[in-house]
DNA sequence: GCCGGTCCATTCGTATGCTAATGAAGCTGT
DNA sequence: ACAGCTTCATTAGCATACGAATGGACCGGC
């Protein structure tokens, strides 16, 4: 009884985190079932900003795809690795490494944009348009 | 002009990966700041679903908190360094490990309930009470 | 009773994601 | 000019997260 009472019900599939957690596998499954091995979706986001904005420093790169310094790192490493972008020293700030996207990571973008807008709808899929238009609202509440 | 047309305007802020994934972050972090450092999300989960039923099979803890076998074995593996859960081998069927809670895991989730509760109203703080609700029904629609 | 298919756990490799510590470089105020 | 603060990048350590491969155990049908 007062141990019911302390208890109540805590049910795991009603909390937003175990939410949020799920929703983000099904996107994640998505996008790696639709898009080429060698982007994932943080990757592929970094890449975005790059595309959208042209050279950035890595910090600066980090900040606008929401990586912490460490993990940015990772992310433009094997990007490097895989020949989609570049990274040079910047000559007015020494601390700087500017990050850029070679021709083959811009045309790589360019191939892919269309998969990226479908998958962006098929994760929404089981939601009408006003749904999923109030979805992006409230998750951009709490971001 | 052809170039703006294909690309047309691709806002990351505007994707739906890129907010669950901001969200999510915004979770953790409130979570970390909250709970003692032995507990994370996925442990929490894992430890609330053992407390909910009982003692399972490694798999089936698994499946109940959607992680993969690789995942949950290495939850499991953390859980019983610090001594939260038990592990032994199921005596009518070899192949399962059973999972329990140990005394020490089940005392430590009942002080830490409270502070479960106010983590998930404390991740939806910035919304109002029916939209918080609708949220968790869209989340739940794309699980 | 055993064979083939399935299930369970483990391991390996790779990728995010975070904190903390370190060191180099830049900047500001005096 | 230089001391102290801040910024940038790197590294180490830990914790999810998933796919694929392996091996052992179960189970169904014959």
């Amino acid at each position: 009884m007062s141990k019911d009472a302390s208890r109540k019900a805590y049910v795991l599939e009603d909390q937003i985190g175990h939410l949020l957690r799920r929703a983000n596998q099904r996107h994640t499954g998505i996008f790696s079932a639709r898009m080429p091995d060698e982007l994932t979706p943080t990757r592929f986001a970094a890449m975005a900003r790059l595309r959208e904005r042209g050279p950035l420093s890595q910090n600066e790169l980090g900040r606008l795809t929401a990586m912490d310094v460490a993990t940015i790192k990772g992310v433009v490493d094997r990007l490097r690795d895989r020949g989609l972008v570049d990274s040079s020293r910047d000559s007015a700030d020494a601390r700087r490494q500017i990050i850029s996207l070679t021709e083959k990571g811009a045309t790589l973008m360019d191939s892919v944009m269309g998969e990226a807008r479908k998958i962006s709808r098929e994760t929404v899929e089981p939601l009408d348009r006003e749904e999923s238009r109030q979805l992006l609202a409230l998750l951009r509440k709490i971001s």
